[in-house]
DNA sequence: CGAACCACCTGACGGC
DNA sequence: TGCCGTCAGGTGGTTC
């Protein structure tokens, strides 16, 4: 579910009212969730204050005091909501953290569980990062064209490669792709630097415009007041199979990439010249 | 290195 | 109504 402009929404949104919230206690409701479990327990963190809030590709990242931290990945429908501690808690929610100086709770809610969350200790080693290529929107021109340009596979995969840059999914890779006029199944090596130039701005512009829209709801994304974004009605082609294409009217195509839906505009997107 | 496929898990929806 | 197949904002492992 979440992508890079969901998790920042989130972060956002978090950051401002769990900043300065001392952890009094978590309640863990379904104990997979936790990926290597600390060896004192969620009890370790009892007492911790909350000294900063950050996002790393599709990774929320709670910063607590000691160079402590907890790392939640969403996955596809994980849910991080702020809630009073009276409001009703349904089957689908695995993780509560209470704090003694705040009048909500915050709840891990995640109905499918593929979300997980790390606790890490101070200087902890975290493979989930540091597996993790640059953020998007910190890549300049020509480290940007040094990843992606330096690539074997089709400019689809690449885009949602992890290791390649963080953050971008299946909604962002398609919508990225139509911005910059790019078929997804062209070779990323192929593309020369005019095209690679393209897709960068593309990829700043559909980002920046989705974090401004607060992402995208399709189905569960919400976020941590349980409020939707807008950017599903911006989306030029994710979701749109056989609609005209709001550039050139032509029908909007869906193909299987990386074992993905792939949406993209015929005309717009050309098809590559096959090697 | 890359691509295809399965796995993880639950729920919504369409067809019959 | 119910059963079945298909699909879903993600990733990791296996196999060719």
């Amino acid at each position: 579910m979440p992508e890079l402009p969901e998790v920042e929404t989130i972060v956002r949104g978090l950051e401002p009212r769990i900043k300065g919230g001392v952890i009094a206690g978590m309640r863990l409701l379904w104990p997979p969730l936790l990926r290597r479990p600390p060896e004192a327990g969620l009890a370790a963190f009892e007492g911790a204050s909350v000294t900063g809030l950050r996002r790393r590709g599709k990774h929320a990242v709670i910063e607590l005091e000691g160079g402590r931290a907890l790392v939640f990945h969403l996955k596809m429908t994980g849910q991080i909501l702020l809630a009073r501690p009276d409001a009703p808690v349904d089957k689908h929610v695995r993780l509560v953290a209470r704090f003694s100086n705040r009048d909500f709770e915050l709840r891990f809610r995640d109905v499918r569980k593929f979300g997980y969350l790390c606790c890490l200790g101070p200087g902890a080693p975290v493979p989930e990062l540091d597996r993790l290529g640059p953020e998007p929107l910190d890549t300049g021109r020509e480290a940007f064209a040094a990843l992606i340009g330096g690539r074997r596979g089709r400019i689809k995969a690449v885009l949602l490669d992890q290791r390649v840059l963080a953050g971008i999914g299946n909604i962002y890779a398609d919508e990225i792709l139509f911005r910059a006029g790019i078929h997804p199944l062209t070779p990323a090596s192929t593309l020369g630097a005019a095209r690679l130039a393209a897709l960068r701005r593309a990829t700043r512009s559909v980002l920046r415009s989705a974090i401004a829209r607060k992402g995208s709801s399709i189905r569960d994304y919400v976020d941590a007041d349980g409020d939707e974004g807008g950017y599903q009605e911006r989306h030029a082609v994710y979701g749109r199979e056989g609609a005209p294409c709001r550039r050139c009217g032509a029908a909007v195509r869906r193909i299987r990439v990386a074992g993905r839906s792939t949406f993209f505009c015929p005309r717009c997107q050309r098809e590559p010249r096959l090697v």
